[in-house]
DNA sequence: AGTTCCATGTCGCGG
DNA sequence: CCGCGACGTGGAACT
């Protein structure tokens, strides 16, 4: 990796026009190609960039980074504070845990978080129109069909009423309930679900967490 | 802005948990806190990073990055290969040309680019499912509704029905015409465009500001 | 503070 | 390659 310090100005044209006057900036040039223009402060988003694959070249003091799309960033350099050009080697990769699957997991394991006698029929159980997050029996006996988000919105009660729609035409299921969970059910998407007679419910991350590991240490 | 290259593994726990093996990478500390951890290549995106507002407290080779929401990152520093701070000072920021709003701003001030005898009744004109871009009246005194894109795709046009739906109720304005306006409108929005009855055009940014420059020109 | 919508969104998956 | 949806979306504008 590249990286520079310098006084320079910078614009680019493409997708739309942009132009950053004559100040001090960091540049950075990655091994894969890529042009990222920082400035200090303003999060982890640099001012201008240029992903890979493209092509830079460099003649005095001027960088013209090109790409196959027709975008142009140009960096005009005035005064170098700084340079230097460090190998980083490849990167083994971001390991990340998805929050609804994680949440998905969580509550599978956890189905009494959700209502006091609810217990699990099946994970991703399969419909003509995709597979329902969890099937469940709540304490009465009911089939509950549960649709798991991080953000509850309007789309994901559609999602639920399409699920119930083709479950409860299954005589052997039939009456099944919508239970709607995120982590915070927008105003919309309880108005929604009220209208349909969906029920829904928002679930603390951590405390479900905490929940798992009280189990665990049960064992 | 501080620039640390390192042998370092990470985590990251808040919105989602992830984890990044040891490896050599670039760590950056903005002026106001910001942390980045960037691999050799991935386009602008650091692999994690911590936004300001934030606490950095370093101690023994570790690093531990917390925010009032409750998030972490840790970075546990292995071997320091290189490290420097430079201040870069204020940035006069970013000027930029010919998103969205500049295009509403250009066709608001010539709704004639769009067809001949359009004029203008109101930009951002309410509704109950939110602003449309441009009310207009065409040379035949027909209402038309215009919403507009920088790039045209489908739930632009799902969008702009929205809009039509609502103001089609309104015995004041119906019949209200839809046209749908971008510098590039995708086959699947002409079609759909199509299929609603909404009419569709693309217009040239450039063209544009040259009408506009040309106007200016007159007075 | 809460909400909505734009973005040079980026990124990853499936057709 | 294109379309679709999620994102630690981020960011700005407006209520």
């Amino acid at each position: 990796m590249r990286i520079v310090v310098a006084d320079c100005t910078v614009s680019y044209e493409g997708r739309l026009a942009a132009h950053l006057p004559r100040a001090t900036r960091l540049l950075m040039v990655k091994a894969d190609g890529c042009v990222a223009v920082h400035a200090d402060g303003g999060a982890y988003k640099p001012l201008n960039w240029m992903n890979a694959p493209n092509l830079l070249t460099e003649e005095d003091g001027r960088w013209v980074v090109t790409n196959a799309g027709g975008e142009r960033l140009t960096i005009e350099l005035h005064a170098v504070h700084f340079e230097t050009d460090i190998p980083l080697g490849d990167d083994p990769g971001l390991q990340k845990d998805g929050v609804e699957l994680e949440l998905q997991r969580l509550l599978a394991q956890s189905p009494e978080a959700l209502e006091a006698g609810m217990t699990l029929i099946r994970r991703e159980f399969p419909t003509p129109v995709g597979p329902v997050d969890l099937l469940c029996r709540d304490a009465a006996g009911a089939t509950v069909a549960v649709e798991v988000k991080r953000r509850g919105e309007i789309d994901g009660v559609e999602q639920l009423t399409r699920y119930l729609e083709f479950l409860n035409r299954d005589q052997r299921l039939a009456p099944v309930r919508g239970l709607f969970v995120a982590q915070e059910v927008r105003p919309q998407a309880r108005l929604l679900a009220a209208d349909r007679g969906i029920d829904w419910a928002e679930v603390d991350y951590d405390a479900l967490r905490g929940v798992e590991s009280d189990a665990l240490r049960l064992f």
